[in-house]
DNA sequence: CACCTGATTGCCT
DNA sequence: GGCAATCAGGTGA
């Protein structure tokens, strides 16, 4: 996969671009142990227009990395106690971005299992992700294509359909219906453990 | 500078 | 199903 064909990954409205990255892989490798999801829940985040969005507001310090190009991560602390990434999409000061809101661990689960501290739900929510996989707020305004979080766009291991429904844990435009699930094809669960 | 709210999680009843 | 944990960012005085 060239860089050529990761940015036109991203390319394109981030309602277009979000579905696309489910079946993508989100990887890191801190302390030279290698941990990688296959990305299974998204949601879209639009800049102004979108009264859920960090930048319906306009550019404050926080989320100054969604103003950036296409495939820069943005991370930011939930509740005091979380992190959750976002990948930033659409054309540079936009401010559109992509939450990874879950994922099916594909290597280096045992790591994960170490940082998680338990054996099961290890990816399956957006803190969960972060967590998993050692993402923190010092690594906002990176490139997925540089690390030292990496987004991998490989075709996914199997089909899926793509299922759309409302976001969720917000409180304004509750209606739209931008969080993409991926529903495997077989019916069985791609659930995150 | 004080107040409030949150793109969540996990444990308790 | 309910709710506490925990604090930075954003808003308004």
């Amino acid at each position: 996969m060239t860089t050529r064909d990761f940015l036109g990954l991203l390319s394109g409205d981030v309602l277009a671009v979000a579905p696309r990255l489910l079946g993508c892989r989100l990887a890191t490798a801190f302390d030279g142990e290698p941990t990688e999801i296959v990305i299974t829940e998204v949601e879209a985040y639009g800049g102004v227009g979108d009264p859920a969005s960090h930048a319906y507001r306009g550019r404050t310090p926080r989320n100054a990395p969604m103003y950036e190009a296409a495939g820069t991560l943005y991370v930011y602390r939930s509740y005091g106690i979380h992190w959750c990434a976002n990948v930033v999409t659409g054309p540079e000061g936009e401010a559109s971005a992509v939450l990874i809101r879950g994922g099916q661990p594909a290597v280096g689960t045992d790591r994960m299992r170490d940082r998680r501290r338990r054996d099961d739900h290890l990816t399956d929510g957006p803190g969960k992700v972060c967590a998993a996989l050692g993402i923190s707020g010092g690594d906002s305004g990176s490139s997925l294509l540089d690390g030292p979080v990496f987004l991998v766009p490989d075709a996914p291991a199997g089909s899926f359909s793509i299922e759309s429904m409302p976001r969720i844990g917000i409180s304004r435009a509750v209606d739209r219906p931008w969080r993409f699930v991926a529903r495997p094809s077989d019916g069985s669960s791609l659930a995150s453990t």
